[in-house]
DNA sequence: ACCCAGGAAATTC
DNA sequence: GAATTTCATGGG
């Protein structure tokens, strides 16, 4: 993989097993909006960027090298070799394979650890559409304004000050005391979100859900999505029937070390074939 | 009006 | 303790 820099952008070749809107509207991230020629503008880590894929090339416009090697790079997990892990992981179950060849572009995103936390937060008894709104208005309300009209999302620090009516405005509505409490408890040091990167699974998991209006579920979300535990399988409506209809004597430990990238690719199915589920 | 949405807390049995 | 209800909001 080469990065080549040029004046406002950097273009990275050797890109594979990568398509942009399985991974970027696959329901893992509420940032990011395609563009008519099938470009995305996103935000993360306080950078306003616009991805393009060409081939095995991946333009990454309002960027430079420096932020493709600290941030991007692992943005989009160039590290992990998705063509191997699928190769692996489709021995297991041949539904499995069908699922990871129907969507061989996805790949995990490593995102800030406490917007995952956060936006899975959100995402409790709710839509993809509605999250994307309640984030949006999110870090409009409190985050950093990192250029004209776009904004960072918001910290911990600034949303720790906060009340759950301060939340108002978003229309999150139960959420909202649960977003505060989230802000607390990681501002406060009481949650430690890094100290879950390297924790025994369990133990991570114990740690989200000091947090109210966190359970099992949001926590392996924030793990597989923020803080890059593969081994998550998080199970939401969609992958209860997927695992009941598809794979009725599987449970999660049976999907192995990158059971996260086996739930990506089966959840992507389930919602692309409803019709399975009728 | 009714049902559902990348669930979890609160209540009831 | 396990099963059920409630929690805001918006779209179909």
């Amino acid at each position: 993989m080469v990065c080549n820099e040029f004046e406002n952008y950097v273009c990275v070749d050797g890109v594979t097993d990568l398509d942009l809107r399985q991974t970027l509207d696959c329901g893992q991230s509420f940032r990011w909006t395609e563009n008519a020629d099938g470009s995305f503008d996103g935000i993360a880590f306080a950078k306003k960027v616009r991805v393009k894929l060409a081939g095995n090339k991946l333009y990454i416009e309002n960027s430079n090298k420096a932020d493709f090697e600290n941030i991007w790079k692992s943005y989009f997990d160039f590290d992990l070799d998705y063509g191997k892990i699928r190769t692996e992981i489709s021995k297991i179950h041949p539904v499995l394979a069908e699922a990871a060849q129907y969507a061989p572009g996805i790949r995990i995103l490593q995102q800030e650890p406490y917007e995952a936390l956060c936006t899975f937060i959100i995402s409790q008894n709710n839509n993809i559409k509605r999250i994307k709104g309640i984030v949006q208005r999110l870090c409009e309300c409190f985050g950093e304004e990192i250029s004209e009209g776009n904004f960072a999302f918001p910290t911990p620090q600034k949303m720790a000050n906060l009340t759950a009516d301060d939340l108002a405005p978003l229309r999150a509505g139960f959420r909202n005391r649960y977003l505060i409490d989230a802000a607390q408890k990681v501002n406060s040091g009481e949650v430690d979100l890094e100290k879950c990167r390297t924790l025994d699974y369990e133990q991570a998991r114990k740690e989200l859900m000091k947090i109210t209006g966190v359970g099992v579920k949001v926590a392996d979300c924030t793990l597989l999505f923020g803080l890059h535990r593969i081994e998550a399988f998080p199970v939401d409506v969609w992958m209860k029937r997927a695992m009941a209809k598809l794979f009725p004597t599987m449970t999660a430990n049976d999907f192995g070390e990158y059971a996260g990238i086996a739930q990506q690719y089966i959840f992507h199915y389930s919602r692309m074939h409803p019709e399975l589920f009728e």
